[in-house]
DNA sequence: TTTCCAAATGAGAATAATTCCTATTGACAA
DNA sequence: TTGTCAATAGGAATTATTCTCATTTGGAAA
């Protein structure tokens, strides 16, 4: 655990907050869990950070569900399940996506790959009782 | 082309509208074009005709690119590539997801796999110059 | 034709996620 | 202590999308 200043608390709170998680969170979620520590801390510091973490390559966003930003810490390429119904998204760690994939869709579409999301949609089993 | 009654004009043309581009286009751009034929249409009619299209199976969403939900008429799996700095979605027909890959995603999600969805992101062509 | 009904719509208000703005605070150097 | 600068809180602003409701429309019954 690196030494950082009383001016970092907050930052380091909502990086390790996600880092903890494999909710794959929003940031309201990630605000009401760093809120039970720090509760001083605002939205809109979750939300800065999370843009800073993201722009830096430290986190990535899965994108929206149901309108809402995900987040995760996990920055290798993985590959997720997504429940329409209840919104919970998990790892399929035991699927890949071969590596010829990337370079065929850079071919193919001209420009840079930075990078390859593969997302399946369905109905988890909680849901379908 | 079916035989519908003028009930459904409006309806209509933002279907076909969807249909006739491969842009993947947003509502607004939709709204936008349409207004060129139907000057009196409303956006809450682009948004609310694209919602009940997609409840029908009728088109799919990409999801969002740059906090703009985007739409597509093909609804058949395919892949796609999008640039981060322009916001252009193409097609990658060249490129598909094998079949045993859903079922893997069912069976390690314990789930219902409805839909899968492979995306490429990085910077096109053109905006590398 | 005239009347009636339900579906479709327009216009703008409402909502909600996210971003922006500004005053304040903490850390550090001079 | 004083100055500076990054980080922050809090709330206002923004913006894509949805909702409300009065109105229009086409079609079918009378």
């Amino acid at each position: 655990m690196e030494t950082r200043t009383k001016h970092f608390r907050k930052r380091d709170a909502i990086l390790t907050c996600l880092q903890s998680t494999d909710t794959h969170p929003s940031a309201e979620w990630i605000y009401e869990n760093v809120r039970q520590e720090i509760p001083d801390i605002s939205l809109a510091t979750v939300y800065r950070n999370l843009s800073l973490f993201k722009e830096q390559g430290m986190i990535s966003s899965l994108g929206t569900v149901k309108g809402i930003e995900r987040f995760d810490a996990n920055t290798a390429p993985h590959v997720h399940y997504i429940c329409t119904s209840c919104g919970d998204v998990v790892d399929l760690p035991q699927i890949t996506v071969p590596e010829e994939m990337n370079s065929a869709a850079a071919h193919a579409s001209g420009g840079r790959v930075d990078c390859c999301q593969l997302t399946f949609t369905g109905i988890c089993g909680n849901c379908r009782e």
